[in-house]
DNA sequence: AGGCTAAGGTGAGATAAATTCATCCGGAGG
DNA sequence: CCTCCGGATGAATTTATCTCACCTTAGCCT
């Protein structure tokens, strides 16, 4: 029931056309080629010509397709103009909950990145422990640290390892541990709440130790430190104070600028960071930037596309 | 998945805000107001503030509304000219297949309209009672007559009635005749192969007049001339040859020019025209047009919606 | 007031569009 | 000759979009 313009292959064609490939503009869009390759047939179809030369493989405008993008280029351009200017930039900024340690670690160190994209919309970064009510509007949108995607989550922004990490302080940077060396330093673990699963603490990291190797020794008697917050014992790590297990992305900063070194190859799967909009907001273009910044800005090593 | 801007919301904004009015731009748009309500909606979240002020009931734009309906306004302009511009015009025009009676006597008059619209594509009408094969390529279009939607369907041009008329040279116009009087003038009809449903003959007609009426004579004996040709079942009641049953849709010109009347109330319900694109270019937006105007320019006393 | 109509809002469910998956094809490069 | 890469194709699936039924509000007419 639609005899108006196929906008969503105007789209493609557009991203298409700019690339001169498919695959890129899939890339662009965040779809499969094959997408683009329909949207751009269902336009060739409306128009009633080919758009592209296929052959040879660089494609290639056609002279109708190449003056079509133009026009459509500018105003696509012109379309993305004014909906920035129609956005309400909002007031006292966006509000983002997270852990202490996230906020501290990941997201503080990035500001500044933040400010230069967005420099009309502030942030205003809650950490905390508690789980906030995003519904009750006590926040724009949530960073939760969890094994699977909570309901209502927009993405995932990465997901994280437990590796094991110690000071070039404490040990020689050079070589990796085995268990039984690593059980000669004080350990330090962070508490978890008795929900989590499967937790980054000595005792879950010894129980994948002895998966690959023969000889790990009950490590629970070495550790030393255990603190209430994580981002203490990641501190406490940094500090000299013994070998932590913590998340390869809260370390990321203190590992590439040499705070920290990663001792043992024996690492835990973790758990994913997943960008929870408020419910009624989720549309919203500034909480969506928000969500794409928090991936390309997020520390993960290991991103998780 | 998609985290570009809501293109259909903006098209659905653009019809309401230059309507100022859900209502209107659902009937622009062949939608209902519930749609564009959903849509407003949608792009309202997205930009973080309404764009429309809904109480005083003539809708009015808000600040931020009015300055995105320019912008988006301008830039479908834009792309709907460039799409214009990209638009192969058929060289040798797009070929309508149709029935010799439907083509004589709804298209050909109609044909002036169709050059002052599209000066640039001509129109070539195939009037045949053959069945064309569109898939392999020997029309662009077809317009089928059919009790219900063939395969392939379009839309539904109209929807027919079959009436007893006669020329004002023969019967007198001012009043309506009963089934005994009508068969006391000579008849005429088409003839109608097998296979066709309940077709406007005589026979069937005395049928339905049966079911309203006592006295319906049988009239295969007044009978006098039968066509193999519909187009000349037309004719010949136009000349005054006797009294004809035929589609209300074909002979709305001469019942409106008064070469014919109709003279019974008595009346079959008839068939549909339908257009059946060839289905390889059932999206090109040429042969679109061609449809909305058969829609607006086929004589339908009745149009299907 | 009371009752009516006309325009818009809501949410669940139906429908049609867009996207992916699996597979295939043709050219470039080893 | 084989493999890799980018694209094409058709069926299956997901998702977005639309409709339906029902509700609310404002304006208007007795």
């Amino acid at each position: 029931m639609r005899s108006l313009p196929p906008l969503t292959a105007l789209r493609a064609f557009e991203s298409a056309a700019r690339n001169l490939s498919f695959k890129g503009a899939a890339e662009e869009l965040h779809l499969t080629p094959t997408a683009i390759s329909h949207q751009i047939r269902v336009l060739e179809t409306y128009v009633g010509q080919p758009l592209f030369q296929r052959l040879p493989r660089p494609v290639t405008l056609t002279g109708a397709g190449s003056g079509l993008y133009l026009s459509v280029r500018e105003a696509f351009d012109k379309m993305g103009g004014a909906l920035q200017q129609a956005t309400r930039l909002p007031q006292q900024g966006l509000r983002v909950t997270t852990t202490n340690a996230f906020a501290a670690l990941c997201l503080l160190p990035n500001l500044g990145r933040w400010q230069a994209e967005f420099p009309d919309v502030p942030l205003s970064i809650i950490g905390t422990d508690n789980v906030l009510d995003l519904s009750a509007g006590e926040a724009d949108l949530a960073i939760r640290y969890a094994r699977s995607a909570p309901a209502g989550t927009m993405r995932e922004i990465c997901r994280d390892r437990h590796i094991v990490v110690v000071s070039p302080k404490l040990a020689n940077p050079s070589v990796q541990l085995t268990p039984a060396e690593i059980a000669r330093y004080p350990l330090i673990e962070a508490e978890w709440p008795d929900w989590a699963i499967d937790p980054p603490t000595w005792c879950n990291w010894v129980r994948i130790a002895r998966l690959d190797l023969q000889e790990v020794p009950d490590m629970t008697s070495a550790i030393r430190w255990r603190f209430r917050e994580e981002l203490h014992a990641i501190e406490a790590a940094i500090a000299g104070q013994g070998i932590a297990i913590c998340s390869n992305v809260l370390v990321h900063d203190a590992l590439s600028d040499g705070r920290l070194v990663a001792i043992s190859n024996i690492a835990k799967p973790g758990y994913g960071f997943f960008a929870v909009p408020r419910p009624d907001q989720a549309g919203n273009i500034m909480v969506q930037k928000l969500a794409d910044w928090l991936c390309t800005n997020s520390n993960s090593s290991q991103p998780p596309e």
